[in-house]
RNA sequence: GGUCUGGUGGCCGAGUGGCUAGGCUCAGCUCUGCAAAAGCUGCUACAGCGGUUCGAAUCCGCUCCAGACCUCCA
């Protein structure tokens, strides 16, 4: 047996090893052991483009981008694959609904594809917007109806669909009684057989518990292809079997999704891959987002208490106060962990905006802090680097983490007070601190980075004021001291006179 | 009806057998011309009842309440 680590298994962390992830497949927290590390395959459920997204749907992005940016950090080589949903996905509660995206494309007259890349665009944008990472490949369903149809006949082969009519079915009857179906999800197959609804327009089915692989097209549907078994178009469920499958193998690492995924949809992805492809797990960690809640209810486009980022940012919506920055919402976010709901108010988003503002508020004083060469005894930095990482690697539970960054706030403003001393390499610890956790892995950055930072007039026009302030300071002119601050207040200028002088930041 | 989650202090939100979560708010103090910022201190927390245990917010049982999924939704 060769001793020698691969090359690629050098780089990995030592971090990495104690890493542990909540498997909603086991329902326990498992250690991560990739399948070829340090290559790492995940897999997230993307937006179906017939909308603009809102806020939970964002949510669930930024868990994932978090997984991300951690698994990076440890020095995983992630192929991250996110789809983008833009056909199959029907409205209504039967297979005979119409398709969203042809839906939205008849309403307004335009093509299809004009509505997918409108909402596909904003899609971006927003992800941009929030400073959630593009993923390696994202993958359209329209673009991989090749491979849906030979998926399907695979499956078929396998004797686990059959075709009615032009449309083809998953059996799952019969995939039931050599599978687990409901494994996911924790349901037992006879229970949903009593608990489904007798619907209209089911009759091609053979079970009531059968889903599409493919659909007939009738006459107005605008989004068809050709098949073996009707010009029609593919299922929901199949494209991240199929998409999943084309580009991270069989048997995959990660699987991500909203917590509403789950089933039927998730369900469905592992009885079709094994229907294709034989019965070993596709996916070794499926992990759950929840959801986000406003006044305790889910946030959803169907019960329209949903507001888009714009909304948000701009404060134009009945439900909010006053706008909030992307920033705050990142930082609202992830004080909660991942798999627990969130309930979306206006005071918590305050709270956050607040807390914020502290956070980024001592990383920008670090670059000015002046080490000591024989520094007193300096708390343990090791051990808030060790309680990062312990709180990363328990799941992801950033709540804990950002707990850990505030302990390191207050070193920091200690410092900076000229209360507590620190050498250079204290310093230097802390700056890698905020680099690596609040930058690399929680994806803080300050806001508006161009006018925080200042530019040369703004700096030489602040330090005038400021220097005609101190003059009346000096001359003990209070009140043309104190006009000058609410001034500059009303303009969105904040003066602090501190032991060192006077300094200032922009709202 | 079934499956699953959860009920933590003024608010948000971690913690899952003994060890400070954290943020925000509020009050007091230090600093300060005042203010802001920062620091320190404080602010009647673990839904209820019973059980296990030397010890339970944390485990078990029951009750109550809330939410999600079971039909499109991240």
């Amino acid at each position: 047996m060769d001793s020698t680590p691969p090359a690629a298994e050098r780089t990995l962390s030592p971090f990495a090893k104690d890493l542990h992830l909540g498997n909603s497949l086991t329902r326990e927290k498992e250690r991560f052991e990739p399948y070829n590390p340090p290559y790492v395959g995940m897999y997230v459920c993307g937006p179906t483009v017939y909308s603009n997204v809102h806020l939970g749907n964002v949510r669930t992005f930024l868990t994932f981008d978090v997984v991300y940016r951690y698994l990076l950090h440890l020095g995983y080589k992630v192929r991250y694959v996110r789809n983008i949903t833009d056909v199959g996905h029907l409205t209504g509660d039967t297979d005979d609904g119409e398709d969203k995206i042809g839906k939205k494309a008849r309403l307004e007259n335009i093509e299809p594809m004009e509505v997918v890349q409108r909402y596909t665009n904003d899609f971006h944008d927003v992800m941009r917007v929030f400073h959630i990472l593009p993923p390696s490949i994202e993958p359209t369903a329209t673009g991989h109806i090749v491979e849906q149809i030979s998926m399907i006949q695979k499956i078929m082969e396998n004797g686990y669909a059959y075709e009615a009519n032009g449309s083809v079915y998953f059996d799952v009857r019969k995939f039931a009684e050599g599978h687990n179906y409901g494994e996911l999800s924790g349901r037992r197959i006879d229970e949903l057989q009593n608990q489904t609804r007798a619907l209209d327009g089911q009759d091609e089915k053979r079970d009531p518990l059968d889903f599409a692989l493919w659909k007939k097209a009738d006459a107005s549907h605008l989004m068809h292809w050709p098949s073996p078994w009707s010009e029609g178009f593919p299922g929901w469920h199949l494209e991240c079997s199929v998409m999943s499958t084309k580009y991270l193998g069989r048997s995959f690492d990660i699987h991500g999704g909203g917590m509403d995924l789950k089933f039927p949809h998730h369900e469905c992805e592992i009885a079709q891959n094994m229907g294709a492809h034989g019965p070993e797990q596709p996916v070794r960690y499926w992990l759950h987002g929840n959801m986000l809640t406003v006044n305790g209810r889910k946030m959803s486009k169907s019960e329209g208490n949903g507001f888009t980022p714009e909304e948000l940012i701009t404060g134009n919506h009945k439900l909010l106060e006053k706008g909030y920055s992307p920033m705050t919402v990142r930082f609202f976010m992830l004080q909660g962990h991942y798999a627990g709901t969130l309930d979306f108010s206006n005071p918590a988003l305050q709270a956050a905006e607040k807390g914020l503002d502290r956070l980024m508020s001592a990383w920008g004083l670090l670059d000015g802090l002046a080490p000591v060469a024989e520094g007193e005894k300096a708390p343990d930095l090791s051990a808030l680097r060790a309680r990062a990482y312990a709180a990363m690697n328990d799941d992801f539970n950033t709540p804990v983490l950002i707990a850990v960054l505030y302990d390191a706030v207050k070193v920091v403003n200690s410092v900076a007070a000229g209360r507590m001393a620190l050498d250079a390499d204290g310093i230097e610890a802390l700056k890698a601190l905020f680099n690596e956790f609040a930058c690399d892995i929680l994806g803080l950055q300050p806001e508006n980075a161009s006018e925080a930072g200042g530019s040369d007039r703004t700096d030489g026009l602040m330090e005038v004021i400021c220097t005609l302030r101190g003059e009346a300071k000096a001359n003990k002119d209070w009140a043309t001291a104190d006009l000058i601050r609410d001034r500059l207040a009303e303009l969105g200028v904040q003066i602090k006179d501190g032991k060192d002088g006077t300094s200032w930041t922009f709202d």
